[in-house]
DNA sequence: AGAAATATCTTGAACGATTAAGATCATTGG
DNA sequence: CCAATGATCTTAATCGTTCAAGATATTTCT
């Protein structure tokens, strides 16, 4: 690359990043005082041109712009008035991931559509710190929140003595609006399908359970919705096991720790070692795409084993990519969807989904 | 998809957003008159723990939680403390834009990237109205501002009066920090790889300029920078003809609104009726992949046309589907960039590009 | 013309916190 | 033992607005 200098490149540059001619702030009262008129009329000239003439509104908002007072200040106001324009979406990562994992800034995009319509910005609020998730996200200035994070039960009187409107996303807690997907229904298309390749092991990857919860869908028959991702998506694939006739005994259960996705190998090589015997036809179903992406992987050198089928869940982009079949749900939709609850009122459902077949 | 009904699932949905146990709010006094302490040692206990005996603290700390006070009122806080840990970015285009085009989440990306290394929120600010890009955008609680956003030079004094940090990215004015890249340079290389292939005309695909301008550029061989994207390009383009020796009047140079880019097509065949001569080999060089690709469509059935190159610029992920050659900005640096600007007071200055050759 | 309504502007109290300066009391150094 | 220091807590001002209620002059109604 040619260095090419100029005259006007290099100030530019070297500028350090200063502040505004550092005199005192310009405020609603200065320029009232300037004037010689009260700072409810500075205001009102501002915020409520109907309650003042316009030969004094004029004056008033010329002189504002020579004094460089330009509009309310926004915290000033929000102090008295309790509104700033912003919905906040609390997520349970970092800023990075929300803005990188394309799951979440579809997410992200169908809010963004709604929030549009209503001329509202958008305040993208990271989990801050190790265990704060909530503690630190609630402070904050948003006039509404969109909760994409876990939650539980301990931390819902903090949410609501933030004192504004606020919708739970995939996760749900008895009597707050929460909007998600039928992750059971999605379990149970999910299991069928892979049921219907007749395979003699299944094995299904899903992620940690509470132990009593497990304990009780599996004498639960048709248990009542739970309305956590891994409950329900649990008790759909049991239910579609049953439905099914096929056996629990054959139903190899696995619970990985999704912060450490590793262990998805490991765990299928113990498998493989000990639960299955040669030539045995499996087939994998798991919670989400990535766990069975990775175990995809996995068994690709299973040459012993047949694999009948494997069904991932969500759709993301990679899975169209791999021909993974799935369950897929819309997240567009979804942010949409909680964006209306809060800003139209819309009751707090969740979306259907919709088994996509593809190679596997 | 079957409907499942269950007792636990109705409720839920049929649940309206509801605000909480709507009493008043508790607030640093309710929670200091309870106690019989002031609002001080109230405010002292969570914000500045080495104010006070230990024992009162734990006293409050407790007590705080049984009023369902959940720590200091970010709004008010920040109007006496003037922070509130949240970097805003302003775009020309609403927030669906700034989440669907993969650029600008490609720049969030980066900002983001930074923002996490210390804890800071992101606030996303779209152009609210028509005409009032900034004049609106500025009234938010962001502590410092991106500004990503065309800014003409009589905004400045509105955007300094904010009193807070900023930077502007792609676009400079006189003594204000900006991040951008080396549209000149970039410019240069596009045009001297489309001359390599030795075109008998380059069809320019420009975008509107101040006539004044062009007439300037026009006039002068080695003008200094502007750093305005499209005065630079459009010098980067002229030096490198003049370099190789084109001549002037073989560059066929178009300037198309952005806001009309249907226009691409016409324009293109208006060229090829009264500018080009059967047989002639063509390069096109635009400053936008869009355009170019746009422009690649028309072209597509120009039969008796030679096209001995397209060149694109900025590389968004439609150029390298299309086997397009184009010029490589690192869009997720140039948000890392911006953001460090900001909170580690890097110098701002222009990042380099890359000529990518692929088909074209 | 007198009363009522309207238009225009002001007063003063919030909103929920932080912060500098002061008060009180116990501790420490010389 | 007295002054100086430190720890702990309080007082009162302040941040920049909005808003309900009041004051004054002007217009409209009957």
């Amino acid at each position: 690359m040619s260095a090419e200098k100029s005259p006007g490149d290099e100030p530019v540059a070297a500028v350090p990043n200063q502040h505004a001619k550092s005199g005192a702030r310009a405020t609603l009262k200065s320029v009232a005082s300037a004037l010689g008129v009260s700072t409810t009329t500075v205001s009102n000239a501002f915020s409520r041109p109907d309650q003042l003439s316009s030969a004094l509104r004029e004056k008033i908002l010329r002189e504002s712009r020579v004094l460089g007072y330009y509009g309310p200040d926004p915290i000033g106001r929000a102090l008295r008035s309790r509104e700033l324009r912003e919905v906040g979406v609390v997520f349970h990562h970092d800023l990075s991931y929300a803005l990188s994992d394309q799951q979440s800034v579809e997410f992200l995009r169908g809010v963004a559509s709604e929030l549009d319509k209503h001329q509202l910005m958008l305040q993208v609020i990271p989990k801050l710190g190790r265990r704060m998730s909530l503690q630190a996200a609630f402070r904050t200035t948003a006039d509404m929140m969109i909760v994409h994070t876990d939650i539980s039960p301990e931390f819902v009187p903090e949410l609501q003595s933030a004192n504004k409107p606020f919708v739970l996303v995939d996760v749900s807690l008895p009597g707050l609006p929460c909007v998600g997907i039928r992750d059971r229904d999605g379990a149970l298309l999910a299991m069928a399908h892979a049921l219907s390749k007749k395979p003699q092991k299944v094995i299904l990857l899903g992620f940690q359970m509470d132990p009593a919860e497990r304990e009780f869908l599996s004498r639960n028959p048709n248990p009542p919705f739970r309305h956590s991702v891994v409950a329900d998506r649990a008790a759909g694939y049991l239910a579609a096991a049953r439905a099914a006739g096929f056996s629990p005994h054959d139903l190899i259960w696995v619970e990985i720790d999704d912060r450490f996705p590793e262990s998805t190998a490991s765990h299928l090589a113990r498998i493989r070692q000990f639960d299955l015997r040669r030539g045995e036809r499996v087939a994998i179903v798991g919670m989400s795409d990535r766990i069975v992406l990775d175990a995809m992987h996995s068994v690709r050198n299973w040459s012993d084993i047949e694999i009948a089928s494997m069904v991932g869940f969500d759709d993301i982009p990679a899975a169209a990519e791999a021909g993974l079949t799935t369950i897929r749900q819309d997240v567009y939709a979804k942010g949409r969807l909680a964006a209306r609850v809060l800003l139209d009122g819309e009751p707090a459902v969740r979306l259907p989904v919709e088994l996509v077949v593809r190679d596997t």
